[in-house]
DNA sequence: CTGTTAGCGCATTCAG
DNA sequence: CTGAATGCGCTAACAG
């Protein structure tokens, strides 16, 4: 029942010893293909399975991952996750995940279950609230490869994944420029975080190339919710010169704006357009349908992945500057924003 | 660096043996407090991690519990996910996870690769494909404990957590006959996966409970997708007696159904109720909002760590009938079904 | 209270 | 080609 059969055993039955036997399983070539045959047979009726445990241990490398999300409830880390796993699982490595909420202190927790665990690397994005990255370092420095993704930090000389923002953000005020919007407004987000803070300067970098002067009346900057998507819009036509577009930092935000839009029975697109950013899942299914940027969530999770086994791979020797992968976002236009 | 200290590192530095020092990290009870003082500073300024590869092979238990899912992708899975990496991770466990993508192939080595890391337990929710259960009945009988959520097999006596779907469709029903509709449909899910057909049961169920006559061409059975509830809305106006609510057998389904009624020009909830199963997230966000009943993925998730937890801590002797939880949904009553 | 011995399961020496 | 010996890092039993 409960007793695991090891090579001892199959040694045993066959009158032979454990090493025999191991290098028997292991393919290994200098032994006959007799006994490797009566060993295989021997394994298979025993029903053995290989003890992973005592092979890292013995091996130094565990075939672990571990992966660090602020919530698996949220679809995109859910997303990355399945690519990441997809890869993983396909290279040979199991995955460990490990969940923040967002705090600090449960991320420096994984990262010490992940290092004890002799994971042979780590993948993380980082808790909003952390600021303070030596549990990051620390991993690093014993010798563990990490990976950034999605929440990076571009100063700390580790490896990262991260998609365009201020491309995305740029693409999509050009395309409502080109879809014949005139005054085109901007939801932000707040801008201590550097994502928002790119997808506004690719806004404004957007105007700037199309020689659109810049009006600062037309930038709305709040939290990223529903709600606040609804008091910009509020906040915007209550403009002597309202804007007739709007590039949202978000996709929440961006329903909230298209809520607002229909309760002061603005018609969407025609009068007014909307696109958001993130392509969540509801905004295909609203009404209009909403234009957005999709973030490449599964291959985000592969680059990643990707990037952790070169560094696994490389020799430690061999360190080189950390690679930075830059995603670009994937323009997804719909309704909410598409006149012609 | 890349050399990770141990405790006869610790030792060394201290003239003593690495029994003395395992004593004093692990706070046993017969140990100087003075020797516990000096080895914890050694273990601090050298940075010292236990090795839990280590740890495992000596005691037996890897504190890793291996989770099986279909995808990440999939947010129902993500919310499972996470309820049971919080508890697992409150009580000391790391989460392994695994994705099948429906495939029962992969979902073998699932069981195999969990089996050979030497998991203290298997989480798994089935693969559609999945008919043959031996991998599941071998791992049981290996000793490792399993327990099934969400996708379950009643006949193989092992404990698992489920949704009480039966329940839930009732629930919709009733809810409908008591916002006042008259001649309620039902678009029902392939009727071989056994929790279509509870629903369809719970759906005739509160029927009969209602003293309402069952009219067999109100239930339209079909794939469940948005098309599935487009063509189904199509069947039922073109009936002689039409409908004037669906309690449809998932959200997707119900949103094609809704899509479809929108286009007839047919006002919901007013003239037609709609109500779904799952409470995907875009519900909250169509235009009008859509009735559903939520399925408690987060609670799922906690449930069955807690079934597993139990099972692992059980002396294998005190082998006892599987557990069977059931999980009431929750109403989730919103504008495309609530007339009052 | 501390040191010695031993072994978890495996794979790699080094001898034959 | 196979056997014997050794150690990965840790902890428990058994002395002292």
């Amino acid at each position: 029942m409960a007793t695991n059969v090891t090579i001892t055993d199959i040694a045993k039955e066959l009158n032979t010893t454990p090493a025999t036997v191991s290098r028997a399983l292991n393919n290994h070539s200098s032994i006959s293909e007799e006994t490797r045959a009566r060993v295989w047979e021997v394994a298979k009726r025993l029903n053995y399975r290989p003890n992973s445990i005592a092979t890292s241990l013995r091996s130094g490398k565990s075939h672990l991952i571990g992966v660090i999300i602020p919530s698996a409830k949220i679809n995109f880390f859910g997303s990355v996750v399945h690519g990441i796993e997809s890869l993983a699982s396909e290279h040979g490595y199991n995955v460990l995940i490990y969940q923040t909420n967002e705090s600090r202190e449960h991320e420096k927790k994984g990262i010490q279950a992940f290092l004890n665990a002799r994971v042979d690397g780590i993948l993380v994005s980082m808790a909003k609230e952390t600021h303070d990255y030596k549990h990051f370092l620390e991993a690093r420095d014993s010798g563990t490869p990490i990976v950034f993704f999605d929440r990076a930090n571009e100063d700390l000389d580790i490896a990262s994944v991260v998609i365009d923002d201020y491309k995305g953000a740029y693409m999509a005020t050009e395309h409502l420029i080109q879809q014949g919007y005139k005054r085109i407004a901007h939801i932000a987000g707040p801008q201590h975080i550097r994502l928002f803070n790119n997808r506004l300067r690719g806004y404004l970098g957007a105007l700037q190339a199309n020689n659109i002067t810049i009006d600062s009346s037309l930038i709305y900057t709040g939290n990223i919710s529903i709600e606040a998507g609804k008091t910009a819009i509020e906040h915007f036509l209550s403009l002597p010169n309202p804007p007739d577009a709007v590039f949202s930092v978000e996709d929440f935000t961006a329903l909230g704006a298209l809520k607002a839009l229909k309760e002061h029975q603005i018609l969407i697109p025609e009068q007014f357009g909307v696109i958001g950013f993130a392509n969540e899942e509801f905004g295909e299914h609203t009404t209009p349908s909403l234009s957005t940027l999709d973030q490449q969530t599964v291959l985000m999770g592969e680059a990643a992945f990707t990037l952790l086994q070169e560094q696994i791979n490389m020799k430690t020797s061999t360190q080189m500057k950390a690679k930075k992968v830059v995603l670009d976002p994937i323009p997804v236009y719909r309704q909410s924003s598409t006149r012609h």
